[in-house]
DNA sequence: CGAATGCTAACTGTTGACAATTGCCCGTGT
DNA sequence: ACACGGGCAATTGTCAACAGTTAGCATTCG
């Protein structure tokens, strides 16, 4: 594993940002001043440009031309397209995984699934939301298709920041995972039943959508 | 339209490198020297790395650290992995088009298909497959999804590269527009019904995994 | 007093140069 | 003849600097 350490410069600052975007720590909006960062973290501005454009590729952050980057403010629209490419992503992927899921990954599965419900019950929904993503993204990788998950993990990411910016302003937006739904997808996935697998994940995408749209309706 | 042709340095670049390379005049694995490209674009080195990185995030190259970037040599396996997601897109994309498609959209659609079967009975198959690659985009921008159909033309342009390798390899890969299964897709979405459109589709991908796993066996 | 115009400061797009690493070639030893 | 190791050229990763552009502000004119 000598060829996984050499981590590009560019990589740990996209990581470093990245990191700092999703949890909150640089709020919606937020000018990134390329010297500002190259200062910063003690490298030129090279890396930090490469970082930005490969974040701008996440749609974390917005490039305007000769003005500057920004952190993404993603609105409810922004919200109400991700979910539906990645209900998409995701009914197609249940479909594969069905075909492909090894005994390994159904293991897999399960333990989120039950983390998901232990972070449920516990409280604190942060974590819940984490299990969350973390038992969608099995799915997608139980579907054995590298691009698929590579897409997921971008509308994976840009939900998060959605989610925050979104309940920064409008605590109602709050919700716990489902977990029963959750559940709905595992048996389908486990019992290799391919259509029931798929209505349950669009049963779930539409319950989702259904709730925001409730939620801002009511707001 | 004062700011439209600002073109960045990059993209024009992008544009030109995407395009050998897609017609062929920069073969698969071929090298991608970026002080070579920056003395014959007339330009710095800057600008070509950041044409290169857009081209590393749309698949088309591959970026091997410290070694050097070369145009993409997409595998049996790639193809399967692209329509397999192409395949999950489309299908949620003609279901958002049902409910969304404009007139004028729609109007656009039956253009492209006839575009599609005029240059299928034509002859050059280089036009028929780019006309039934127009085909299947407005599908997507009929889904009134700006992501979907920035996903949608990432894949779309591996497919493009894909088949002009695989071609290369085989012959015995060419293959027509199904120009009937477009018009059963098209039927649907203008007639509103949504589960008609996703089983089309499906049946479309179905037909055409078929007929490369077919090919690829009889070979 | 409001609006338009010119100035200033700051930041990005681009450039050229330096340093570090990689792959290749050749010589040497077995 | 072949494997191994050192030196060399080539190429990328990184850096510092320049020039053009943009936003904000003050000034001036109507």
């Amino acid at each position: 594993m000598s060829q996984l350490d050499h981590k590009q410069l560019w990589e740990s600052i996209a990581d470093r940002l990245r990191e700092e975007i999703l949890d909150g720590h640089l709020p919606a909006g937020s000018r990134l001043v390329e010297t500002d960062l190259a200062t910063r973290f003690g490298v030129s501005r090279g890396p930090v440009r490469d970082a930005l454009a490969d974040l701008s590729r996440s749609g974390l952050v917005v490039d305007l031309p000769r003005r500057g980057t920004f952190v993404a403010s993603l609105r409810e629209e922004d919200l109400a397209e991700v979910y539906e490419v990645r209900r998409a992503l995701e009914e197609g992927a249940v479909r594969m995984a069905v075909a492909r899921a090894s005994e390994e990954e159904l293991a897999e599965m399960d333990r989120l699934l039950s983390a998901t419900e232990a972070a449920y019950h516990a409280g604190p929904l942060p974590a819940a939301w984490e299990a969350d993503m973390a038992f969608h993204r099995i799915c997608c990788r139980m579907a054995g298709n590298g691009r698929l998950v590579e897409l997921f993990d971008q509308l994976a990411s840009q939900t998060v920041l959605l989610m925050r910016t979104a309940l920064a302003e409008r605590a109602s937006l709050a919700w716990t995972p489902p977990v029963a739904v959750h559940r709905h997808i595992a048996d389908a996935i486990r019992g290799r039943d391919a259509e029931a697998a798929v209505r349950a994940v669009a049963d779930h995408y539409q319950y989702t959508e259904d709730r925001l749209a409730g939620r801002a309706k009511t707001e």
